[in-house]
RNA sequence: GGCGGCGUGGCCGAGUGGUUAGGCAGAGGCCUGCAAAGCCUCGCACAGCGGUUCGAAUCCGCUCGCCGCCUCCA
């Protein structure tokens, strides 16, 4: 049970081993910047997916994801804005942390600050220089790269052809070109931390191999963030915890990137689409939904005509459940139990939501034929399986008003007094409710 | 230039030697005071050219096209 595929070695691996209660992970969290835009969003439903699974399958998961609340962009930023760069960083934390609530992703175990982990971080590079796999340079200190053991070997590449293809500006000081940065020297009037070495700031790959280890410990079991990190952000922590002696994560995955009009989302092309943004158009689970269709694996093509095929197909869940009356069980089904089975295969939501619409479809030729205990055992079951991945079931709490009104509006129905019908019925849509009529009896949505 | 990956029906998106993926859109039907929904049925697709095979979307080769990484990036 539970595969999953592991970045490092090309291949599935067993997540879990027998008898393993507890399973810890790191997830290389934001750069508070700017504000998450849908690129982020994913990270966060993958790594939510991934969570929420393993504790309905009854293992405690302790999750880690760092704010990188020290960095160039974060000090531009404050520039061109007045702010300081704490203010900054302060205030994109908190959208990132607001966006995410939204979107019902379960909040990190811990989520630490790499300004809070810069003395950590300092011991560790004091160690790197003592054992010689650290140098220190004009304008900082640099890991040298001959040091690390089969470097690179998170992203597979052949060592010369990284170095033929470099495109880095290469340091005469550095040993080599693909030796990078630890700590970086600057100024006294720029931001930045005292250390042994003057006065600077943290390399960008340092903060995650302290934190992580520091958190959870050697050994953790999975490390995990999008794509894009792979090189060169994971090979170096991996580099450095190999310097170190450490023993760093049993596992590696990464998430596909999102991408808008075939391309890959990023700012540079200007292609992206705020998550806020996404949140106040399309709301929570239809946005969720749209994460979920394609493997965490695959690109995923994102914008308008994919989120409102989500919403229209939510709704076609959501009517279903309402129509046959379901509720999540207690107890998983064994149709929750397919639908998760295939969640265990490398997290195959494709896979599962066929399992969950053919259980759509079932249902409803169930009731059309009469058949209401199949409906609403189907219906409980999708219920169940929207819940397992974190969208749930929709609930619409009315007020009494609106009960009255919906009820008035069937006394009206019924003496075919059409007028005051058809005027409650708009009277409704301006308070923003959708009253249709259907086989079943009036339904009440939001507008 | 190097490395990795991909090209599936209008769109999104699985599959990976022989049985229906699934969704959205579209068409037909059912239901219906109106409206808007909803429900059912329907697709025989797999870049091109060769090859292997009894049989290929699925394996091999070539060609074309696209994307990612190699630089900050989820």
């Amino acid at each position: 049970m539970n595969v999953v595929y592991d970045t490092a070695l090309g291949e599935q691996v067993q997540l879990i081993g027998p008898g393993q209660r507890r399973f810890t992970m790191y997830v290389c969290g934001p750069t508070v910047d700017n504000s998450p835009h849908l690129g982020h969003g994913r990270l966060a439903i993958v790594f939510d997916l991934l969570r929420r699974h393993l504790e309905r399958r009854g293992v405690e998961v302790v999750m880690v994801q760092n704010i990188t609340d020290v960095d160039d962009k974060i000090i531009d930023r404050a520039r061109r804005s007045g702010m300081s760069p704490v203010e900054v960083a302060r205030e994109f934390e908190a959208a990132w942390f607001s966006a995410l609530d939204r979107l019902g992703i379960l909040r990190p175990t811990k989520s630490p600050r790499a300004t809070e982990w810069i003395s950590q971080m300092i011991g560790m590079i004091v160690e790197m220089i003592d054992s010689g796999s650290a140098y220190r340079i004009s304008d900082g200190v640099y890991l040298s790269v001959d040091r690390v053991e089969g470097y690179p070997r998170l992203s597979r590449q052949d060592r010369e052809e990284l170095l033929a293809g470099a495109r880095v500006e290469v340091l005469e000081e550095k040993r080599s070109p693909l030796d990078f940065a630890l700590w970086k020297l600057v100024g006294a009037e720029e931001y930045g931390f005292e250390s042994p070495w003057g006065w600077g700031r943290p390399g960008w790959h340092t903060e995650c191999v302290a934190m992580s280890l520091g958190l959870l410990g050697e050994g953790f079991d999975l490390h995990g963030g999008g794509m894009d990190l792979v090189f060169p952000h994971h090979e170096n922590e991996w580099a450095q915890a190999s310097v170190l002696g450490k023993r760093f994560c049993r596992h590696w995955m990464h998430n596909g990137l999102v991408e808008m009009g075939g391309e890959k989302m990023s700012k540079s092309i200007g292609n992206t689409m705020s998550l806020t943004e996404a949140l106040d158009r399309y709301g929570a689970r239809p946005l969720r939904l749209a994460y979920l269709r394609a493997q965490y694996r695959s690109p995923l093509e994102m914008g308008e005509p994919v989120l409102e095929e989500s919403e229209r197909a939510l709704e076609r869940i959501d009517d279903f459940i309402r129509r046959a009356q379901g509720a999540e069980p207690a107890v998983p089904t064994p149709k929750i139990e397919e639908f998760a089975t295939a969640l265990d295969d490398d997290l195959d939501t494709p896979r599962a939501f066929a399992v969950l619409f053919e259980a759509v479809r079932a249902g409803n030729i169930a009731l059309d034929t009469g058949e209401s205990e199949r409906a609403r055992y189907l219906a409980d079951s999708v219920a169940g399986m929207l819940g397992w991945v974190g969208i749930g079931t929709e609930r619409l709490v009315l007020s009494d008003e609106v009960k009255d009104l919906v009820t008035r509006r069937e006394r009206a129905k019924a003496e075919r007094d059409y007028a005051t019908a058809d005027q409650i019925r708009s009277h409704l849509g301006e308070m923003g409710y959708l009253l249709k009529d259907t086989r079943d009896g009036p339904v009440i949505s939001r507008a």
